[in-house]
DNA sequence: GCAATGCGTTAACGCTCATTAACTCTGATC
DNA sequence: GATCAGAGTTAATGAGCGTTAACGCATTGC
């Protein structure tokens, strides 16, 4: 069906190709630092030949980032369903999934993290306003799976502690030598504790 | 002396005026969405009238993040001093200083904290060698502070731990809406409850 | 009084860069 | 085997923007 090989993995479309080179390009050195021929050549096709596939430089970034806050908000969302259901539902368990797969999204999608927060006023007013709100109701999930285990946390108090905790846990992707760190299940392991550790000072 | 009134504060130098607008407009726009234009208006002049103060805007944020790199580490090495002499000298009580000065810096400097780590590459090679060497030994000021208070935490974990204690102190300027946060004092104390936890999750 | 200097102004220049135009080539499809 | 669509190419266009030129005008020091 494909074109070669009934590979495990279906090989990367144009599109995809174009996506990934562009986010590592704009995590590296900025939307506006980074020119359409450099996309272009990173995926070996010349600056112009983009526009077979996007409307426009803008509108990668757009998919990038509406595309980062939709994952991240449906890894939550299956999280909280799932806790409630067939795992063992404890407030502890569901906080512990919701770190573990930010972790997971923070370590494996490094530019897409780093884009997320530092290139959004790049976008047009409809598509930043969909990524803010997309956003907004990642953190409201986290908000609730908080404060379900500690309910005597203020509301506020809670919504601080979890842009804290995401600013902690996106903190390896700014890192100027990622080869520095541990190995991977090392620094899940302890970005993991390091937030249960936020989460309850913040209680105390 | 000065223009009028002996005010307690000096006015502002020009130079100055325009160092605090354009750290804004970066913040807010990014270093390449704010035209110089824009800067100029910002302080009452128009865009070339600039270059009677800087070489160029590259210079301006040069300025900028050098300045900021600076009085961090300064701010840092005083707390050390300070700390083994006058004070306590406790280990804990360094640690302590410590984050209570980045949270002062963080709630008072916003703009400056955002370009910190989101401009740097804007830089020309020299002076972005010359951030990144500030940078690091401000981390470590605080890595050996860490590991007095606890000696059983690895080197390397204590780095990881340092840098996403950083990402959460830092996490307040990057709120879309900062008039959200509860009073000043109430955030600080937050903030550094939060940093405290971090560090003692990572140390068990 | 009168150069000199500091601090502005507006107008022009020139470069970068996203986007569009005008073609070409390959490979299905009927 | 002709046609058509998809996916590239290079060359041109045009806007935006940092920077420089050329000039005005106070204020200061001699």
């Amino acid at each position: 069906m494909s074109t070669h090989a009934a590979a495990r993995v279906a090989a990367p479309t144009r599109r995809e190709q174009i996506l990934r080179e562009a986010a590592r390009l704009f995590a590296e050195r900025g939307f506006h630092g980074v020119g359409v021929d450099e996309i272009g050549a990173a995926v070996g096709i010349s600056g112009p030949g983009l526009y077979r596939h996007f409307p426009g430089k803008d509108a990668m970034l757009a998919e990038l980032l509406v595309g980062i806050s939709e994952r991240l908000l449906a890894g939550g969302k299956l999280r909280v369903t799932e806790g409630g259901a067939s795992r063992g539902g404890s407030p502890d368990a569901l906080l512990d999934a919701l770190i573990a797969g930010h972790i997971d999204f923070a370590l494996d999608d490094r530019p897409l993290i780093t884009l997320h927060d530092r290139e959004l006023d790049r976008l047009r007013d409809t598509d930043r306003k969909r990524v803010r709100q997309l956003q907004r109701q990642y953190v409201e999930v986290w908000v609730e799976a908080v404060r379900a285990l500690y309910p005597s946390l203020p509301e506020s108090e809670a919504r601080v502690t979890v842009h804290a905790v995401f600013g902690l846990l996106n903190s390896t992707p700014h890192l100027t030598r990622p080869e520095a760190l541990p190995d991977r299940t090392a620094t899940a392991a302890l970005l993991h504790r390091l937030a249960r550790g936020a989460f309850a000072a913040a209680a105390s």
